[in-house]
DNA sequence: TGTACATCAGTGAACGCGCGTTCACTGATGTAC
DNA sequence: TGTACATCAGTGAACGCGCGTTCACTGATGTAC
């Protein structure tokens, strides 16, 4: 059953991303190991070969996707990364979304580790925003962002297709993007 | 060990407010039924005499928690509310805190009639909020509750005494309360 | 008001189940000669 | 380049454990007479 170094890392890469993707749809908690080896195509009994625990793989798989997320915005105009941050296909689509919003919560009861992974993956993101966007200060970047993570959240609180959850998202869109937009 | 019909009900409010605490601590999945029930000071068979299931609970703890949340604010201005909601004091009390910054997320993940008692805290809390402070326009309030929820979802993620954690909650709480405050 | 009985809140053992993790094994890959 | 052997990614059974839930039981409370 053994495999090329090049196809086990492959191999291994995919497992994280396929995880990234179920742990933002369903949090930490909502997933076992067994479960999301099989969503890569795997046995469970390899996952030790690649990771210590399911806490090292939940670590790597936010770095991933905070990864993921920057290598998206191949134009990283903040007015651009808003419009589509703040739109209903992101926040009704969880598992190929912002890692921060789907799993913040989740981060702020883990580990210092996985703490320090999130607060890494907010500094890349505003340091990205900020180095594209001079014009806008560090400070203006943050709390945009936290204001945008902030609607996502709330949104996906209310049920599917309910007038509040678009109106939460409507209403903040329309104050975070500029007017003319 | 048969109770009081007062003392039973009494017992009742109290699992339903000690639960409410440690969700917002450590989330739904986070604390099991024997837990909460011990936490409470009971054993756990007694569990299905008050409620129907776990996930039965975990609605009418959010329901409480929003309860309290109306309650506490016996002077329901807008600025006062936010001074204490963007306080590091809040930031680090979880289980004491806003359920919405603490379970909007673990709500999204939940059977819709979590979602709908979510949905209805909001309903409520924007409401009461609007009633307080006619010179608000709902939109307005939504948008800053929304605005408020981020910066302290975003800044739990950090780890604890984390600078990044405090820019987060002093630059949107410079953006959010008025300039003068 | 006093007595007899039904009710039911709370107890603690037990249920099946899925969790994270371990381990003996397989067999193709990688390596040494 | 060909052969012999070591390595190790992946398999699948098994581990102890805690989960949500069920149940027979207890005994004080509530009720009927």
């Amino acid at each position: 059953m053994r495999v090329t170094k090049a196809q086990a890392q492959a191999n291994r890469a995919h497992i994280v991303e396929t995880a990234g993707d179920l742990f933002r749809e369903r949090g930490y908690d909502g997933v076992g190991v067994a479960e999301l080896m099989a969503a890569a195509g795997f046995t469970h009994g390899g996952f030790y070969k690649h990771f210590g625990s399911k806490a090292d793989l939940m670590a790597e798989a936010a770095e991933c996707g905070f990864s993921q997320s920057l290598a998206a915005q191949t134009e990283p105009d903040v007015e651009a990364f808003l419009g589509r941050y703040l739109s209903r296909a992101h926040r009704d689509d969880r598992s190929a979304g912002c890692t921060l919003a789907a799993l913040s919560t989740d981060a702020a009861r883990q580990t210092p580790e996985i703490k320090a992974t999130f607060a890494q993956g907010i500094e890349s993101l505003v340091t990205a925003l900020s180095a594209a966007n001079p014009q806008r200060s560090r400070a203006a970047i943050i709390d945009t962002l936290a204001h945008a993570i902030g609607a996502i959240v709330l949104s996906r609180a209310c049920p599917d297709d309910s007038p509040l959850a678009d109106e939460i998202l409507d209403v903040c869109r329309q104050s975070i993007l500029p007017p003319e937009a």
